[in-house]
DNA sequence: CCATGTTTAGTCATAA
DNA sequence: TTATGACTAAACATGG
């Protein structure tokens, strides 16, 4: 039935990260980490990274001595000022940053200029529809966002997303519906208005690898379900056009008829259960938090390789960044462990808040494979992007 | 009416 | 080569 296919190639548009050729040095302007300028994450490094503490500076310098920190906290309060910009902004971030903090030889500021030279405001981001979900929701102040507010996370992070917006939301509705990580949870009464919240499914709030929003480990797949869920219903026979009559107990109205097995009033079991869970909030809370503290302290992924040989977990350098600068430690406001952590380092070195200036950082130090992927493979082996490897810094 | 939500289906790229 | 994931379009339902 391909003759039916109202899609032209012209429209059709590829998750980016896989296609060098559509994405090619644009790629370069998006950080491999989530976006930062956000508020509400912009309130997670305030709230978490005022200042480097004595180890923290030993991972990001080494031995060397970098000047005082409120030098860097101005530089990167100066850049949130100048973020969203584009290369004319960029040329001063730089400066700001590398002044205060890089190695700062004539062979890096060329890789950065070059890098400059191809910067694009307007390059699709790499990362999936799932992935700027789950970003909104989990740097959403409860965890949980209407649909408006995740459309206007991905518009405030992404410039790209500021145009063809029919199509990108439709997609974005599409893929909360579709996918099983996602849950609804209806409104309360003291909240009143339209469309639900939207949560993360309770097992699937560590779908990422390492947190990286590029990769996901796996498809969330719910295993509770009814028998008659959506998920009995395979899917993917269907798109791959391999129909049997099973199938006919769900499409058996045609296209788009809304099957009365699962219609939104007709919640599976486990979707209830997260809907108590949110509503009973402060000890659901604080259940996840005991059984995320007890798995952090036992990960091997949270470790972190100093410079000078030394390794440290990120939790606890998180822990010690905080009594350093005398806040409170909440080792849920990041990921336990990296790339989160290792951007809250990278933001301290001046780059403030504009993923622009983080690539450029990245392009500086890893010029050979840091943002013109030969594949995908590329992305997903880049040293960056894990904890478990040595740290770039 | 329109935003929100569900479902089907085709296409492409990548992983296995 | 096949299976899977992601993106896109579209029809249709629902509810404020």
């Amino acid at each position: 039935m391909s003759s039916s296919s109202p899609k032209t190639s012209g429209n059709y548009q590829t998750n980016c990260c896989y296609q060098q050729s559509a994405y090619g040095n644009n790629v370069g302007q998006y950080s491999l980490l989530p976006p930062t300028h956000h508020p509400h994450q912009q309130q997670l490094v305030n709230n978490n990274a005022q200042a480097l503490s004595p180890t923290s500076l030993s991972m990001v310098y080494g031995n060397q001595q970098p000047t005082n920190a409120s030098t860097m906290l101005q530089a990167r309060y100066q850049n949130e000022q100048i973020n969203e910009k584009t290369s004319n902004s960029l040329t001063s971030t730089l400066v700001n940053g590398q002044q205060t903090s890089m190695q700062n030889n004539s062979a890096t500021l060329t890789a950065a200029t070059n890098y400059r030279r191809n910067f694009n405001a307007c390059a699709k981001p790499p990362y999936s529809y799932i992935s700027l979900i789950t970003m909104a929701i989990q740097l959403s102040a409860n965890r949980m966002s209407t649909l408006a507010e995740i459309y206007q996370f991905i518009m405030d992070s992404f410039p790209y997303y500021r145009q063809n917006q029919q199509r990108w939301q439709n997609s974005i509705r599409h893929s909360l519906s579709f996918n099983d990580c996602f849950v609804k949870v209806p409104r309360s009464p003291d909240r009143p208005g339209k469309g639900s919240y939207w949560a993360l499914h309770q097992e699937a709030t560590n779908m990422f690898e390492n947190g990286c929003y590029l990769r996901r480990q796996k498809r969330f797949k719910c295993t509770k379900r009814l028998q008659h869920d959506r998920d009995s219903n395979n899917n993917n026979s269907r798109r791959h056009g391999i129909n049997n009559s099973l199938d006919k107990s769900t499409t058996s109205t045609g296209s788009g008829q809304r099957s009365p097995l699962s219609s939104a009033s007709d919640k599976s079991c486990d979707e209830q259960l997260l809907v108590l869970q949110q509503q009973q909030r402060p000890n659901y809370m604080q259940q996840q938090q005991q059984q995320q503290s007890s798995l952090e302290s036992l990960d091997s992924r949270d470790l972190q390789v100093l410079p000078t040989g030394t390794t440290i977990g990120i939790k606890q350098l998180k822990q010690e960044q905080c009594e350093f600068n005398q806040m409170p430690f909440d080792p849920h406001t990041f990921p336990g462990y990296s790339p989160f952590a290792i951007n809250s380092l990278i933001m301290h070195q001046g780059f403030g808040d504009n993923p622009a200036a983080l690539n450029a950082y990245y392009a500086s130090q890893l010029p050979q494979t840091a943002f013109v992927p030969s594949s995908s493979s590329d992305y997903y082996h880049h040293p960056a992007m894990y904890a478990t490897q040595q740290s770039t810094l």
